[in-house]
DNA sequence: GTGAAAGCGCTAACAA
DNA sequence: TTGTTAGCGCTTTCAC
């Protein structure tokens, strides 16, 4: 690999004048920036990333860290992220942590060792990747959920009150014994869909916790169907879950929406293809994953600040499994 | 932020042992082992990863490049690459071209200037991403696409046979005239998709090019629909695109498997919830992933050899939407 | 407008 | 076993 020192001296200028050529900051003669672009072409000369970013004591990368890559919620929220940093000169790396607090702190320290310009996160929950991130004061903006304890821009959606939305939707079609499948304690999205859905609950809530993935969604669906108090709906709070609990009730011969109503929360990309269509909470995906590159970009600018927190609005879209008549 | 300096007085020590203690490749007096410890906990000190990849030549970071971040197909791939990469030390950086040329490129210049240890890569077609590749001599493996001209290890499927075998499951149910869509030129899975299907007709192929995206897939179902040789069976030769030739199909009220009969060439994750459910051919993805890693190890491991290619198996999963009578 | 030289933070020869 | 020193490749003063 040649360095800056090949090319300059095949050009017969010194290594800071071919910087210069190359970073196109400082006015150079015509003549030089010629003899430099052909030595580079010549020489089939590459940058090196890592010096630069050494000495400049600063990277144009961002981590993305997201706890499901089969989630297309956030795959969509990671487009919105790429097309805003792209335009701002950052390139974006993707970093999957699979809901598993250990390797959420491993992308975090990676984050912060490769000296990344700033991070977006969902965490996963874990506590000390948060306290990571915020002790580094690397620029830092949580999407989807609250980063736990963490003073930081964050961009979410009204979970509490599209989470209410949904169970009231169920009510009002006439069902009478709304279940929740909600994810982890200690994850703000399953802690404030909960909290939605007992909100708009008349009697006694009827909750089960899984992992916000589709074999729990399943698993917890199985538990309401044998369990003491079946109930004749469901409110599953996020997307693979619901799926899960789609594939249960049909293995189960229970008939959607006859028999149980179904609204899941976060859409899913086929959701009108299923059968029974899928009844959500969706999400503006795209424009959450914009706006939390946006705030990025801005709190890159200028780190100090107050933080400031986004809510974006949920939306039901009512279709085939949350009608009863 | 601390560098290893300050750790280094803080202990009483040189840099040096602090380096040793740290990356542990050398014995160190225990004693000097505490206090290095001791003052690297005190100081919140974090290794410079940006200096230490420039002082050894070399990053533990592989770049994954996907031509759809939005196709399960390359997450659940992804799946298996960051697996086999993690146990091996290394850490994933998952970039997203979105079918675009333009951008394969910038994350191959990006992957090449950042030093990267290994690249694998699902091409999306851009012949000069992948010369920059082959020039660099950094340790390539293709996935499921072929590089252009590219001499690499690289991971497929049996793009041919399973498309044949998919024309021919369509045939042997009773339809007659079976198009096919298939993706861009110059993608080895969309050429040899095709290749298979065409080895299957008895009579004159009827073939339409999309782009391997779902918009892609309805707009060229539609096209066939009212075309003047309107076709009574499809073999679609991916997975987002069988899905917007379904949603077109609905759209139309056309029914499946009635009146069009369907099969895609990849799974989706809920191909058995969509009604009718989809006919595919399935690749073993999670094990392509894996496989792609365990060969790009063995590359970095030993850069010269001659390059393999690994062929997998796809299977066909017979499901409605190929069911005749 | 250009070049010489220092130094970003770390690791690895080499000496002691 | 430990410390001294050089240098990875680049950018950026500072002098000219």
């Amino acid at each position: 690999m040649p360095t800056i020192y090949d090319v300059a001296r095949q050009a017969g200028v010194s290594a800071a004048t071919v910087s210069r050529v190359l970073n196109g900051r400082q006015s150079v003669d015509p003549d030089m920036v010629a003899r430099v672009l052909a030595a580079v072409r010549e020489l089939g000369y590459r940058p090196n990333a890592v010096a630069r970013n050494l000495r400049r004591s600063r990277t144009t990368l961002w981590a993305v860290i997201i706890s499901d890559i089969g989630n297309p919620f956030f795959t969509a929220t990671v487009r919105g992220i790429e097309d805003v940093a792209q335009q701002a000169g950052y390139s974006v790396v993707l970093c999957n942590s699979d809901e598993n607090p250990a390797k959420e702190e491993t992308y975090v320290a990676a984050a912060l060792s490769e000296q990344m310009a700033g991070v977006i996160i969902a965490s996963a929950g874990s506590g000390k990747a948060a306290k990571a991130l915020l002790e580094s004061s690397i620029p830092v903006v949580a999407i989807d959920r609250k980063l736990p304890r963490g003073e930081v821009d964050t961009v979410v959606v009204d979970n509490e009150a599209g989470a209410r939305e949904a169970t009231e939707h169920l009510l009002g079609a006439g069902y009478r014994r709304v279940a929740c499948i909600t994810g982890p304690e200690g994850v703000s999205t399953a802690d404030l869909r909960l909290r939605g859905y007992a909100s708009a609950m008349p009697g006694e809530p009827l909750v089960v916790r899984a992992d916000f993935r589709e074999q729990g969604g399943y698993d917890a669906m199985s538990a309401l169907l044998s369990g003491p108090d079946r109930p004749d709906a469901v409110f599953v709070a996020n997307n693979l879950m619901a799926v899960g609990a789609l594939r249960c009730l049909a293995e189960h011969d229970v008939n959607v929406p006859g028999e149980m109503g179904l609204v899941g929360f976060d859409d899913i990309p086929w959701a009108d293809l299923v059968r029974p269509s899928l009844t959500t909470v969706a999400q503006p995906t795209y424009e959450l994953g914009r706006m939390a590159a946006r705030l990025l970009v801005d709190r890159i600018a200028s780190p100090s600040g107050k933080p400031s927190t986004v809510v974006l609005p949920a939306e039901l879209h009512a279709r085939q499994s949350s009608r009863l008549t």
